[in-house]
DNA sequence: TTGACACGGATTGTTAACAATCGTTTTACT
DNA sequence: AGTAAAACGATTGTTAACAATCCGTGTCAA
């Protein structure tokens, strides 16, 4: 269970989690919008699978909240709506506080150094004013401190809240320009390294409110689906 | 997709979310043993489903780390490793004290009642001495903690924790009867009624240390491969 | 024009047949 | 007898055809 089929080279199991990892990610930096459907067809096609790996893939991506499946008529990106903003955001701030403070009680070197250069590609992303790569990696740190935490349960976990965090934003962000100010991840980090506790914890409880705090429920949600074909498989 | 399928009164999801629900519960209460295999034929027999539904519900609780798919051999009851084990209880410490504590904070009225009839209902199995309802309920409450928390996400993780924990005690129990003394549950109420936030949080984790440390890793394990193979000699 | 109704196309849901694989048993050979 | 190869049975994996449902369109009548 723990490492799970080192030699199914071909197998269907990592046929669909090719999918939905692509999915998950196409979903993290905001290529694919709420309410984006996501027909059985386009998934044939853009992975070169049949229709049962396509809807097996549609069925794990529904059961972690990131797509919406209706009956006879298909699968959608979700639509997250303030309720389930109001879950995420509580389930992240209950649980990522404190794995970054066990990251900095616990985090070894090579850890640190996975993180430091994610935190370079983030700069590098936001100096080149590549916004996919900077939303991509802005929600990727967040799973990285869970990954180097070494907890396979708590990254996988972290993956769905930040994504769905993702969709979150996508429908409620209020697209001012502060929405991302990572040199927050920087400050984390530093607290990290510093191993400072206390202070990693509350910075990442505060950073999570930040985020929370740029979304706007009044206004009325974007939510118009551009077709996207940015699917294609290589 | 907070709402989800209200008026799915004989859809096929939910048919599968009764499968997996009752695999669930049956794990949780240890009446499915680590290693058992779920062969397709079984589950269409025992739900009345056809082969595809089966299938679709196996695939969601693999993807929840309760079975094991393996190729062209079937499903398998998950066979945690200590490994595993430790991510578990990581996880559960990460997450379930503070949410102790914040029910401590806001709990109401109707959450403390629920909370209340389910201690009464464990008493009552213990009184009985029914071993299978003493698992579950003493499992349950966990769960329920979280589902009087309100956030269905952190509830959805709690229950495969808590799952994964019953095969984790499966495998690696130490079968002494000091295994349940959950007048540690009660206590937990009672910190949570009297609004102490620390205390609740901190019995919490306590408790889950108990629970840790009522596992043997040395010991062969219960179901082990070698040792099923071994035993149909005749 | 507008509304209701019915039809047609497209998509999803289901079933059943077929193919592939694994474990076991049988068989053949030393 | 013992071992290894081959055939069998059972189970899973895949595909394709079929059925059911939904949505848009077109027609007709008020």
């Amino acid at each position: 269970m723990a490492v799970r089929h080192i030699h199914d080279t071909k197998s269907s199991l990592n046929d669909e989690h090719k999918i939905v990892d692509r999915i998950y990610s196409a979903v993290m930096q905001q290529a694919l919008a709420p309410m984006t459907k996501l027909s059985e067809s386009t998934i044939c096609e853009s992975f070169g699978v049949g229709r049962m790996k396509a809807r097996r893939a549609l069925l794990l991506l529904a059961s972690r909240g990131i797509v919406e499946l209706r009956s006879n008529r298909g699968a959608f990106v979700a639509c997250p709506d303030q309720k389930d903003a109001d879950e995420v955001f509580e389930a992240r701030i209950h649980i990522e506080p404190s794995l970054t403070a066990k990251a900095a009680e616990s985090i070894d070197e090579q850890g640190l150094e996975t993180l430091n250069e994610h935190i370079n590609k983030e700069k590098q992303a936001r100096q080149s004013e590549n916004r996919q790569e900077i939303i991509r990696l802005s929600g990727e740190f967040h799973v990285l401190v869970a990954t180097v935490s070494g907890n396979a349960f708590l990254t996988r976990t972290l993956r769905e809240l930040v994504t769905r965090t993702s969709l979150i934003v996508a429908m409620f962000g209020s697209g001012r320009p502060s929405c991302c100010r990572d040199d927050e991840h920087e400050q984390i980090l530093e607290a990290i390294e510093a191993r400072n506790v206390k202070r990693a914890s509350k910075l990442t409880r505060e950073h999570l409110e930040h985020i929370r705090l740029d979304l706007d429920f009044t206004r009325p949600h974007k939510a118009e689906p551009d077709l996207v074909n940015l699917l294609r498989a290589d």
